[in-house]
DNA sequence: TCATGCCAGTAAAGCGATTTACAACATCAT
DNA sequence: ATGATGTTGTAAATCGCTTTACTGGCATGA
């Protein structure tokens, strides 16, 4: 309610110029002990707290940073907005959580805000594929780190999990459990997770001699995972075994399947991309590829200090993803010859 | 990557003086049509976007408020979030979310920055009993509006879901499709949330003739679901239809029930609260009582805003809830009968 | 013609920190 | 005595914007 105390007031407190105390504070200055424990004193009798602001217009810096997802009650990106926020913490830095509602409009606003330092910078997460002005407005501002879905043409660091090894992890899954006859329920054909996934999963039934007999591409929608459900039972009832690039897919094509009664794991197995829902406590548990949330996290706000810090190079990190098997691939027969 | 342009610069390009257009963009002045003509296409021209840590400073607020909850990655929390966002943005507020991971250090460090003034406000969720010092560092700065859970004795205004009603429909439905023995498996029992939906539960059961057997309370947690659970078919199993008053709790309970081969809906009707995490998904889909996290984040940033706007008072606000009638709670026998 | 009021706009003092440049004083070697 | 070298600080500008109190100039009415 009363007005916070200020440097001056310290300072006067502590029988010296505001800018001795601050620079003691930020330790651009050594002062004899008792001269120290005068301020330290004062701070303590005030309860001072530098204000954000000041501080901010003074330095020309915040030690804020930005996390901009497509939607934040979406469980992945829950998850990865927690991990930032712990790893930001760590590091000493305040988060500015934003959501895009996957909207350009929003997306070009949040950047706009990063040129007008708002944050110092910016760890931004799309969903959708881009025409161009993403990739020109990311480009203005430095200090932007790109995690979880490639924006194409960009010169910045950038976090992402190993789409391809998931792809292949979940072909290599279900055919040692004897599938031979697979399938794929992706995201947008243009983006590199959709792109990615598939190409490992395909790569790796070929490979093992398995087919890969349909692919559909859509947006990661509910529906979208409804309606290729729909299609993949009605045009490829041969298919055994179905690789789907996301939880929200996922629980669309869930959906479809209970409508039409046809059992997961012994009709057709499944395995998911993502593993943020709670997908343990399906019936029956969903095998999943899981992305190290936490690892995505922890590197792209790694990416984000060092450039902050001035290194100007554009790393790609890639993080390793986990096949986290449950129930939702059964064994086709004895078989589980893998090569 | 160049310094962005000020206030002055404006001034500059459009032969005025920075107060002039300060006044002008502030509304606190009003000039003929050329001289503002002249002063949108300086903006224009410059792309000039305020300094917001130099406005905050200077004006004393910051436009910004904070969001604390016990973890973003909970999806009732992260759905709040996310609404929160929307209504904040639509009220050009800016949003700072943290989580306080239910700790109450990091949540009085919170309240601490909003004593700084680094946020105008602050929406406050918490998870766990107080000891007395949350209450008190919340009387400490007004401009904090406490949502989903109460903290004891803290003058502020709230928002809360209707709890007790909430209890009382899972009664009503389970005694509707003819369960007479319950049980209760619930939060913390020193917790607002906790002894509301239990009491709606209890007293409804007692109006209708129905028993409560058993109550269980403890941390939000999937263990004490999980525990709660194991205790409940030990000692209970009289018992047809439990009320679990979170879905952390209910994935807990679940995982029981399927180790012990206990089907949901057959053996033992359930019905959940929050409805926040993807229940229709499950087999079978779960039956909740359903917040209405559009409308208490509403409310919390409508309370917020009148009381940044000096309104004194602190209205508690009661949300109503939803039954969500899902699969999980079968007919016990033919009878429907509700008295 | 002179007060009056309005219009269009400005000067300058903050807001609360940081930071650069320098000052006073003591010590020490020459 | 003299300059060099530390030690312990300080004065004042600066960051970019807001806001209060004013100032000229012009039209109007008496």
């Amino acid at each position: 309610m009363v007005k916070p105390p200020s440097l001056q007031d310290v300072a006067t407190a502590a029988g010296l110029s505001p800018a001795t105390v601050s620079r003691y504070l930020n330790g651009s200055l050594s002062l004899p002990p008792d001269t120290a424990a005068r301020i330290d004193a004062a701070i303590e009798a005030l309860k001072y707290q530098p204000n954000p602001y000041a501080r901010s217009l003074s330095r020309g810096r915040s030690d804020t940073i930005g996390l901009l997802v497509p939607e934040i009650d979406n469980p992945f990106f829950a998850r990865l907005a927690a991990a930032v926020e712990r790893e930001a913490d760590a590091a000493g830095l305040a988060l500015m959580l934003y959501s895009s509602l996957n909207r350009k409009d929003r997306e070009l606003h949040y950047l706009e805000r990063l040129r007008r330092n708002f944050v110092d910078g910016l760890i931004f997460a799309t969903n959708h594929v881009d025409d161009g002005d993403l990739a020109a407005a990311i480009a203005q501002s430095s200090n932007v780190v790109v995690v979880d879905e490639d924006v194409a043409g960009v010169a910045a660091p950038k976090v992402f999990s190993d789409n391809v090894a998931g792809g292949r992890l979940a072909a290599e899954h279900m055919i040692a459990l004897g599938h031979r006859r697979l399938a794929f329920i992706g995201g947008p054909e243009g983006l590199m997770s959709s792109q990615e996934r598939f190409s490992g999963f395909r790569d790796e039934a070929k490979r093992a001699g398995a087919g890969v007999e349909a692919a559909f591409f859509g947006p990661y929608t509910l529906d979208h995972g409804r309606e290729a459900l729909c299609r993949l039972l009605k045009e490829h009832p041969e298919v055994t075994g179905a690789f789907i690039a996301s939880d929200e897919l996922l629980f669309g094509a869930l959906e479809t399947m209970r409508n039409r009664s046809v059992s997961v794991g012994r009709d057709l197995g499944l395995v998911t991309f993502d593993d943020a829902g709670p997908l343990a406590f399906f019936d029956p548990p969903i095998t999943a590829i899981r992305q190290d949330v936490g690892g995505l996290a922890r590197e792209a706000v790694r990416a984000l200090r060092e450039r902050l810090g001035g290194t100007p190079d554009n790393p790609v990190c890639r993080l390793p993803v986990e096949l986290v098997v449950r129930k939702s691939v059964h064994a086709l027969n004895a078989a589980s010859s893998t090569g």
